[in-house]
DNA sequence: CCTCAATAATGAGTATTTTCATAATGTAAA
DNA sequence: TTTACATTATGAAAATACTCATTATTGAGG
């Protein structure tokens, strides 16, 4: 997964990119208008940072260039809430999400993860990987070309491991998505093993592999292979 | 609940002012300027729902005023996407959300449902109502100084209908509220009968009242009594 | 390589959530 | 009033989710 990084200031720049590099993203960065532009026109990005306080209103010129060109990369908008002049037309340009500063770094990678799987999904109502189907309208997995039953927590934990594909997940970041909101709710993550453990039994039941690859100290990954 | 619906456009007006009096907001409308700081001078209101369509920019007047006389009144910011001159400063003046026009108006009632009950646990970490008291960071409810144990999903729906006291609220609704985003993965809400049922029963057997009404055809209410 | 401590896997038990069949109740029409 | 029909209530059973104790595996340091 590829994300531009669009900032000035450069030490939220290195923070943003060692972050996210060590979420798995490959980062790529842009000081100003120009750097920025010039990668736009070589490269598409799965998600592009866009801060709007570029000077001159250069942030939303990029914004503007994107939408004129039809591009359907994903862009986070990240603004400083003091600056009261900055105009925040971007939503409106089509930005995906907004993020105001200060902001946490878990809270930016959610927001990141929330726009690459809602485009991987645009306008599909399958998810397919390998032998893997999911019928996102239907709710529903084959296998094969089999029905397999997965139970609610199953299925969501499964299709979040599909669409982040190849990227390691933390324990954490996989309760999350599972309890929503209530994640802080829960005082241990075992449960997270029991899970795994039945899905990877109905894969291999089904005669598919055992795509999860265990992160000691971390989490899974979902890998190709 | 007080709703003020600052909106211009007399037909967009009239259907928002329709659908929430039957949602069981109290709504108050202005349709213009003038008459919207006539109004905020004189209450403050649950809810305000802000055109920034107004001409002139006076939408966005209208949050500095608030900002500046510390109101706390949510504001739910309605814009048109195709506005593109339309200046979004809302978020950094403190507004709560945003919505892109056209907007479902069921959207809009779970924004506002949102926004309300945000602002009610403000800095709070009790919620109370009559003899029962919700912990909401202990995750523990006392009934009459006893804890009364509910689980998770009792928790969640108990606390729901507790904020929105005397507010009819659907079995759909209350289903979404528990299910989240998977809510249209329901086929059937019966087991909210069941849900239902038991937080009467674990509240009945601590000595308190059934305070909940069953609406017949809708869901159930949570009253005062 | 071993050893050790930390993390992960597993199986079985417990609790919660949901479904289902049935009974009770409400609403409107005959 | 009845009657018919739809909605809600309830108890019990089934499915799902979570916990816990035990065993296996991992990776760091000797």
């Amino acid at each position: 997964m590829k994300i531009l990084i669009i900032e000035d200031e450069e030490s939220l720049q290195r923070s943003l990119d060692t972050y996210l590099t060590a979420e798995g993203y490959t980062c790529s960065n842009a000081k100003n208008y120009d750097i920025a532009k010039q990668k736009l026109a070589l490269y598409e990005y799965d998600c592009i940072l866009l801060d709007l306080g570029l000077p001159g209103g250069e942030g939303l010129e990029l914004l503007r260039f994107l939408k004129e060109k039809d591009r359907t990369d994903g862009v986070i908008i990240i603004s400083a809430r003091n600056s009261l002049d900055q105009k925040i037309e971007g939503l409106s340009l089509g930005a995906d999400d907004y993020l105001i500063k200060p902001f946490h770094l878990s809270e930016l990678n959610a927001r990141i993860a929330s726009v690459i799987r809602r485009r991987s999904f645009e306008g599909k109502d399958h998810f397919t990987f390998n032998e893997i189907d999911v019928d996102l309208k239907g709710k529903q997995i084959k296998v094969k070309d089999q029905i397999v039953y997965f139970t609610k927590k199953e299925f969501d934990l499964l299709l979040y491991f599909m669409t982040n594909k190849n990227k390691a997940i933390s324990k954490a970041a996989a309760v999350e998505h599972i309890w929503g909101d209530d994640a802080d709710m829960a005082d241990s993550f075992d449960f997270i093993y029991t899970h795994i453990k039945n899905i990877r039994k109905k894969l291999i039941d089904a005669g598919s592999n055992d795509y999860f690859q265990s992160i000691y100290g971390v989490g899974y990954k979902f890998v190709d292979q």
